[in-house]
RNA sequence: GGCCCGUUCGUCUAUCGGUUAGGACGCCAGGUUUUCAACCUGGAAAGAGGGGUUCGAUUCCCCUACGGGCUACCA
């Protein structure tokens, strides 16, 4: 079963944006396959065409792009193989495995109601499904699977075990309607016969339709996938993830600013764990990743951890490519690119800057000292280190910043030199030069900033702090 | 209603019959530092409930409770 080439696959209807559940989804299926030198397919479940838009498939396309979720080979669409998966319905029913059911939708909402209403089940069993041919009528009809009423339809999971069901409490599923069109439980064992999927790893809202889609890859006598069925993402309440819990779609993950690695480290460890490891980096997940090391139940998704994780992908970020994800960022939100100087400003300040944040607003508001030259727009608290007493120690401070040569060690001693002549501790004059070089009471080392903003800089806003 | 699935600190999880039930996030306390949302140290915090099986159950089985999924000529 597993000594064929993987070829995994994600699945989704292009409805709306990419949601964050079926990102994991999609992220386990091309973690499998890339660790094991197999496929990873996407296939667009299009085949409703009142949902379905062009737009929905973008963001798909685009929020896999940002997630570095590459596919094998061209998307498929599934509603472009409408033609091959009526075919496969024809041959199911030549050979005996499927039937006509000219059962109108109408006498079948009766007889669920009237079911439902005298406490039976609701188990449709067609008429039809043994009836002489010779008593069909001219009327529009649908094709129906012959499912057997036998025994019991068995599935080997990969994440839940073995799951039995009873033949006898699956109904006959429409494999293809009155007007001609496949169904999904159809179309999906087709495509995925067709396409090759050896591991299917998707939502266990699916778990129960495996069972139903085993029956169609018997009839055909195909060879069944590995299953995976991996549990739901919930929402902090431990309610089923929706729009109330705020964000859905990855873009929107995206546009918070989220660093893509520490996103889907974050994403593989919710509901899969390799020992104690916490914090890692793709590589190593794919070296990792395996089905067994899924859990059972649904997560919640904690955005602490997920702003946790992510600072610390930030502060181990390589500084060219931060740089570069910083930039796509901005893009991506619509902020101003940055001009030459201040590109090669951050580019000097990322060494101090990325063990600070945790995401990439973050990061840029930390910034806020290399972005801009004086006059600084300084925050409220910083304008109130700046009052009489501490300006003064400025005053005091800046002829010697003046003429000290212009390294680490000789700005240290500088400092540490005025606050010994004005019989302070070096915090009484740190705090106001933090303010007047950053114009935040938060920031890296002073001693980081005017090395990276240079003599005339850090002078210009020594000067404007004081006036 | 029927059929399936799940249930370890607040959260993510480790444990694959024998542990003082471990780690991480968050929280609290202390420390360090020139600031902190950085760093260090420490702390509180869990096996849903009840029956079995066993010398011994978080771990295996059953029941109950709770949560979830499916139950369409949607996907």
């Amino acid at each position: 079963m597993t000594d064929r080439p993987v070829v995994t696959r994600f699945a989704p209807s292009p409805t709306g944006y990419l949601h964050i559940g079926g990102a994991r989804t999609a992220l386990f299926n091309w973690l499998y396959a890339r660790a094991r030198g197999g496929q990873f397919l996407l296939r667009i479940e299009d085949t409703d065409r009142a949902r379905s838009t062009p737009e929905a498939t973008q963001a798909i396309l685009d929020g896999m792009a940002w997630l570095k979720l590459d596919h094998d080979g061209e998307a498929v669409s599934q509603f472009a193989q409408a033609a091959r998966h009526a075919e496969v319905a024809q041959s199911l029913l030549a050979q005996g495995a499927a039937y006509k059911c000219f059962s109108t939708q109408k006498e079948i909402a009766a007889f669920r109601e009237a079911a439902k209403a005298e406490g039976r089940s609701t188990l449709f069993r067609s008429p039809w499904r043994d009836a002489d041919p010779a008593s069909h009528p001219d009327a529009p009809y649908a094709i129906r699977i012959k499912a057997p009423r036998e025994g019991e339809t068995v599935i080997d999971d990969q994440v839940q075990g073995k799951v039995t069901w009873k033949n006898d409490q699956l109904d006959d599923m429409i494999l293809l309607r009155s007007d001609g069109t496949p169904t999904y439980m159809l179309a999906v064992v087709v495509d995925d016969h067709d396409m090759g999927v050896t591991h299917v790893i998707r939502g266990d809202d699916h778990l129960a339709n495996a069972a139903r889609q085993t029956q169609v890859y018997q009839a055909m006598g195909w060879k069944l996938p590995v299953w995976a069925h991996i549990p739901l993402i919930h929402g902090p309440d431990g309610k089923k993830l929706s729009k109330r819990h705020g964000a859905l779609g990855v873009e929107e993950y995206r546009d918070m600013g989220y660093p893509v690695e520490g996103m889907r480290n974050y994403l593989t460890r919710l509901g899969w764990s390799h020992g104690d490891d916490e914090v890692f980096t793709t590589a190593q997940a794919l070296e990792w990743f395996d089905l067994d090391g899924i859990g059972k139940a649904p997560a919640r998704f904690d955005f602490k951890k997920l702003e946790n994780i992510c600072g610390q992908h930030l502060a181990m970020a390589e500084e060219a490519a931060l740089l570069l994800e910083l930039e796509a960022f901005m893009t991506a939100t619509g902020l101003p690119a940055f001009e030459e100087w201040q590109r090669k400003r951050v580019s000097d300040a990322l060494y101090c800057l990325k063990d600070r944040a945790k995401t990439l607003p973050q990061l840029l508001e930390k910034a806020h000292f290399a972005l801009h030259n004086a006059p600084l727009e300084r925050d409220e608290k910083s304008l109130k280190a700046l009052d009489t007493v501490s300006r003064g120690i400025l005053a005091e401070l800046t002829p010697h910043l003046q003429t000290a040569s212009w390294t680490r060690e000789a700005l240290e001693e500088t400092v540490a030199q005025t606050a010994d002549s004005q019989g302070i501790k070096l915090g009484k004059i740190a705090q106001p030069l933090r303010a007047a070089l950053a114009g935040r009471t938060v920031s890296p080392s002073v001693f980081d900033m005017m090395l990276i903003i240079g003599r005339e800089e850090t002078l210009a806003r020594l000067k404007d702090a004081q006036d």
